[in-house]
DNA sequence: TCATTGTAAATTGTTGACAGGTAATCTAGT
DNA sequence: ACTAGATTACCTGTCAACAATTTACAATGA
């Protein structure tokens, strides 16, 4: 089966969709989150949107409570921000050091698809691509390392993160320091690395 | 509304009954969970059923493949679980510096009280009860501190950390390396308390 | 006027049935 | 006896209808 064909589950899709609805800022915080409404949009039955609700609590995204409904989660006071920052840059500087000479000329290439995507959307203005280029990264580096499960926990800290940059003060990272984590990876220099993460990651 | 009046909905009841299962060993590895036949064990449909297996999949507990199913998660490699414990430690170090100053005299009565279950269950020998009353404790801390949103990314933590001790060398701590905690939140020594905590997370 | 109680609308929680996919079993052919 | 292909049984994903709960609103009484 080539990557191509890989099939997306229908829930993953509205998750995602909704992921960055949220994140973008699309749906402020407190807003509810109807389960009807929703699968009358996505032509699905409440079925798999509860599935979703569901996941994205867990993720953070939401709150639910028993017999209310779902509402978007409010932004993260900032002594709880900063404890994000930290755990994220753990988990991350752990992913750099696991990848130590771990990394194929297939996964810089991948790496480089996603930066080129960044800068397009970077161009375009297009910030929740860009966003998500973004994530998609980190997240790539994530996955190799720790396999899906540290992925779980790595996206509720940066999803959680990311609520709080509002669109107006987006202190979004350019493409050269995403570059340079590459180039630290490339040659093995993990403290290189890490320090790049450091500074890319806030 | 009394404290004691508080209804548990069936579908957490079920999420700490499996949680439960799965961290004492009871339930190993790979050990698939049917949805029929929990739901029928549980008196419910399946629909509650699938909520519940949902929410362990994101905490960890469990891995789900499309089509197929959810079975019990593997332990965690050596490495991935070090870094668990590091994560752990930074959100408790957080928390006790958090709340500085602000335990009342009823919440260090709730914290005892759940020590004297601790003790309780440490003499009966019941293992199982011991890890449940040792994560309250350290659960109602976290809580105190970065409320439901906080406990979510913790209890996701520390439930993986707990798959890896089994049965047999469980190296669970004593009462008084709890009641050291304590003391030290009591007297408002922060450095106390983290030295305190590094010691109990391990 | 304000508080309270009762009713109605809307929304979530739950259920059972159906559709689609996966994996195990069985059969046929070498 | 062993492998490949077809068939069957089982299980998950999805859906639509029903039950239970909450919320909003109006009516009643002090």
């Amino acid at each position: 089966m080539r990557p191509s064909d890989k099939i997306v589950p229908i829930r993953e899709q509205i998750a995602d969709k909704l992921r960055s609805d949220i994140i973008s800022g699309d749906l402020a915080p407190d807003t509810k989150l109807n389960e009807q409404q929703l699968a009358e949009r996505f032509g699905v039955s409440r079925g798999p949107i509860r599935d979703v609700l569901l996941q994205l609590t867990k993720e953070g995204l939401l709150v639910k409570k028993t017999n209310v409904g779902a509402s978007v989660n409010k932004k993260l006071d900032p002594s709880l921000q900063q404890l994000m920052v930290d755990i994220r840059r753990r988990i991350e500087f752990h992913a750099a050091r696991q990848l130590k000479g771990k990394l194929t000329e297939d996964d810089f290439e991948a790496l480089d698809d996603i930066l080129n995507r960044f800068a397009d959307s970077f161009e375009k203005e297009d910030f929740t691509d860009v966003t998500r280029a973004d994530i998609d990264f980190h997240k790539y580096l994530v996955e190799k390392a720790g396999g899906e499960e540290l992925v779980n926990l790595w996206y509720m800290v940066v999803l959680r993160m990311r609520m709080n940059y509002k669109r107006i003060d987006t202190p979004i990272a350019g493409v050269a320091e995403h570059r340079a984590i590459i180039e630290a990876l490339r040659k093995g220099r993990t403290r290189e690395a890490v320090a790049a993460l450091r500074a890319n990651i806030r």
